[in-house]
DNA sequence: GCGCTGTGGGTACC
DNA sequence: ACTGGTACCCACAGCGC
């Protein structure tokens, strides 16, 4: 028979000896399927009189399928290469490794899609049969999909529009600890489907209520199943959710058996795990967010909470906390349910938010979407190369050993950007340039990889810890990183054109990978890491910027700031378009594919001294643009570890001085402020300091306040792990010369906020260099001296 | 015990 | 260990006296 068949799930299987993808996904019908297909793995072997040496060989009484003889190349020079067919996998690398072989580590289905050309989630065509309790094949078509079929063959189908079916999924448990108390509840929502699992009553509709912790965990099993959905997705699922499901079934003596086969999840161990469930794709989205979100997001931290405010308006329902060792209220616990309910609503409607940067950064990168979910950028960045280095004829590189990743990490650190030292002072009317993509430019524009170091000396001099050369002929990192730049490029037009979320996803994300490259080859773990290449990437953009801050500055515009890609010049006495204009005649200038782009104009900026020393500090600076739109960087105000009131009120003053172009108002403001602390009228929630915790309390060398604060959460039983948010505030106390750590108070611990502090460690410091840029001293003003002068104190 | 400087730690910029 | 380096600023740690 034929069909049409989108995967959306892969993975594979041996069976006697012969290795098959399994494919899970829908046909056209909308039937969930699996698609099974015989796959025959291959490594590469460069030494071509290995062959009958190879041919000869056996491994658990497997030898080789076939032998072929290839053209290719490897690192761009041409190889002869013998490439070893085995039609199990599962000894490939026993083979690969008594050869030296190259590409036995990549993964089978990233071999398989780049083999066939397919990309996940593009539909196929599929020929073959519908397997029926097949007993040759073990009976691997004996899952919960609606057929099986074994495919003779697949081809690129026509592509239409698909729409997963989507189950998210949230749990309430007693404790916070992975296993440690019961599973409360857990909530499921889907297309016309949305269900609280719990063993307490409660009148809400929704609801079901079972005999025990057990029967809710075989509800939510059943259920599963009988929504069989494409998709699962939680947040923070990897992390709590499903290794907290893992743990209770366990506990409890029941088979958590989710997968279609009846599997229970694999779980694999990365930073942190990841979990994997057999032809369902679990996705944890807190991890794409991540991955795809985080640098663009506003948000402070990633909670469900914050994340689903800013991308979908959509809030967490609000509950006071419930304590459990006391007795719970009937509207209580219907509150509780709703809040859990409420969680997977706002899971699910996220995830159709996100969908389409989730289907076009699989499409983009060509690997499925529970691998583009998870391993971060770098390992995105390589399967972009290993899905396109078929364009060059390239065979892979091995990824390095454990020996190799340790003398990499240990390595000396190599000279990065370049950042102007600004003068301290308001200015008016500036005008900021930016480099487009500017790392990757600047790789294509030298060719620097590694396939491109050149040993002998040619014109691409890069002098970096000695003079490193890179050959002119282009390289294939620096060309697929043309391809990429060349798409963005192309795809963002598109999008300007018929602005749609797919075409917005797709231009992103070929951003994100662009992006990603210059770090991807410094990157300890790379296949193709090349330390001189990503140091000469920085130098040639270091040279790149210096020269056009002179050329600037040759045309009689005055260079204020410029960091890594930027520059802010001040227009004084010209006009916009002559600044065009000589924007223009540099960009005739650059080399290669180096483009220098008007990012904006704006009214005035301040920059500031740094609080040790006199002169101009990096990073910090605030603008304001021709429709007041403040942007403000690098400044208290936009650090999360500062009490609100220092950064509310340094915004503010930011805002004031930068509106009216003067400190006057902004001066009143600050009066006002430090009179009201002084007064002890600023509420507690004002003063709250939020710090993360980085690393387990243990490991801490210097105990600072949020670790003192950590440390007696963890005794009162709230949970205080790597990367929570501690929050605290210093509070007075009787002995004047205690650490602040033994002042640092819980935010519902007893106590009166220290004025002082608040005064000298958080108002000062925010403000303080930015009156100074006004010759006024904030600190007298602070301490009540020269009051006749100022008034108010 | 005081004052200075160095270091660890967190966060932001690009 | 899960892209890179640069920079700010705090609180504590450690040193000399």
């Amino acid at each position: 028979m034929k069909l049409q068949f989108i995967p959306i799930d892969f993975d594979s299987i041996d069976i006697n000896n012969q290795t098959y993808i399994q494919m899970f996904g829908r046909d056209e019908n909308n039937k969930k399927i699996c698609v099974i297909e015989k796959f025959n793995d291959w490594f590469y072997v460069t030494n071509l009189k290995l062959k009958k040496k190879i041919e000869k060989t056996k491994i658990e009484g497997i030898s080789p399928l076939k032998i072929e003889i290839e053209n290719k190349n490897y690192l761009g020079k041409k190889v002869k290469a013998l490439k070893i067919y085995l039609q199990s996998s599962k000894i490939l690398n026993k083979f690969s490794e008594k050869f030296n072989g190259l590409e036995s580590d990549i993964n089978i289905i990233t071999k398989y899609l780049i083999e066939k050309k397919f990309s996940p989630l593009n539909w196929l065509e599929v020929e073959g049969e519908i397997l029926n309790n097949s007993e040759e094949l073990r009976g691997v078509d004996r899952m919960n999909v609606d057929y099986v079929i074994l495919a003779d063959s697949i081809k690129l189908g026509k592509n239409k529009k698909f729409k997963p079916k989507v189950l998210a999924y949230d749990i309430e448990t007693e404790e916070f600890e992975i296993g440690k108390g019961k599973i409360l509840m857990i909530s499921l929502v889907g297309e016309n489907f949305k269900k609280v699992l719990t063993f307490k009553p409660s009148k809400k509709n929704y609801v079901e209520c079972f005999k025990n912790e057990e029967e809710m965990l075989k509800a939510f099993i059943k259920y599963i199943k009988e929504y069989s959905p494409d998709i699962l997705t939680g947040y923070f699922s990897d992390g709590f959710d499903l290794p907290y499901l893992r743990a209770r079934a366990e506990k409890n003596k029941i088979k958590l058996s989710l997968g279609v086969d009846n599997s229970i999840p694999k779980f694999k161990r990365g930073r942190v795990l990841s979990g994997k469930i057999k032809g369902i794709v679990h996705i944890d989205l807190l991890k794409f967010i991540q991955i795809a979100y985080s640098q663009y997001l506003q948000s402070e931290t990633l909670s469900l909470n914050e994340v689903a405010s800013e991308l979908i308006n959509e809030k967490k329902k609000d509950i006071s906390h419930i304590d459990l060792n006391s007795k719970v209220s009937k509207k209580q616990w219907d509150d509780f349910c709703e809040y859990n309910l409420q969680d997977s609503i706002i899971t699910e409607k996220l995830f159709r938010k996100v969908w389409p940067d989730i289907l076009e950064f699989s499409k983009v990168i060509g690997e499925p979407i529970y691998e583009i979910t998870r391993g971060g950028m770098s390992q995105n960045v390589e399967n972009y190369i290993l899905h396109n280095l078929y364009k060059f004829n390239e065979i892979a590189k091995l990824k390095p050993n454990h020996d190799e990743i340790s003398s990499r990490i240990k390595r000396e650190k190599y000279e990065g950007a370049f950042v102007f030292q600004p003068t301290p002072g308001l200015y008016e009317n500036l005008c900021f340039f930016d480099f487009t993509s500017m790392y990757a430019s600047t790789i294509v524009t030298y060719n620097l990889s590694l396939s491109t170091l050149s040993k002998k000396p040619t014109k691409i001099i890069a002098d970096i810890n000695g003079k490193k050369y890179f050959s002119e002929k282009s390289g294939f990192f620096p060309e697929l990183l043309k391809q990429i730049i060349e798409k963005r490029k192309e795809f963002k037009k598109q999008y300007k054109d018929n602005p749609n979320p797919l075409l917005k996803a797709r231009s992103n994300a070929f951003k994100l990978i662009a992006n990603a490259a210059y770090g991807y080859q410094g990157f300890f773990a790379a296949r193709y890491y090349c330390l001189e290449a990503a140091a000469a990437t920085a130098y040639f953009a270091r040279e790149s910027i210096k020269k056009a801050i002179k050329d600037f500055e040759k045309k009689g515009f005055k260079p204020v700031y410029s960091d890594t890609d930027s520059i802010a010049v001040l227009l004084e006495n010209k006009s916009k378009k002559q600044a065009l204009l000589i924007l223009k005649e540099i960009n005739k200038k650059l080399p290669g594919i180096m483009e220098l782009e008007l990012e904006d104009f704006y009214k005035r900026g301040i920059w500031v001294t740094k609080r040790t020393g006199d002169f101009g500090a990096k990073k910090k600076y605030a603008l304001i643009d021709e429709k007041n739109n403040l942007k403000i960087r690098g400044f208290e105000t936009v650090r999360r570890d500062w009490c609100r009131l220092s950064r509310e009120l340094q915004n503010k003053i930011l805002e004031l001085i930068l509106k009216n172009g003067n400190e006057k108002k902004a001066l009143e403001y600050a009066k006002e402020i430090i009179l009201k602390i002084k007064k002890r009228q600023i509420p507690l929630k004002q003063l709250i300091i939020r710090t993360q915790l980085k690393k387990p309390i243990e490991e801490y060398k210097a105990i600072t306040p949020h670790v003192t604060i950590a440390k007696k959460m963890k005794e009162k039983g709230l949970p205080a792990n790597m990367g929570s948010l501690i929050q605290y505030y210093i509070a007075e106390s009787k002995n004047k010369k205690a650490l602040v750590r033994e002042r640092a108070k819980l935010p519902d611990e007893k106590g009166e906020y220290d004025i002082n502090y608040y005064l000298k460690h958080q108002i000062l410091p925010a403000i303080e260099n930015i009156f100074e840029v006004f010759k006024i001293n904030i600190n007298e003003l602070i301490e009540g001296k020269k009051q006749t002068c100022l008034g108010d104190f």
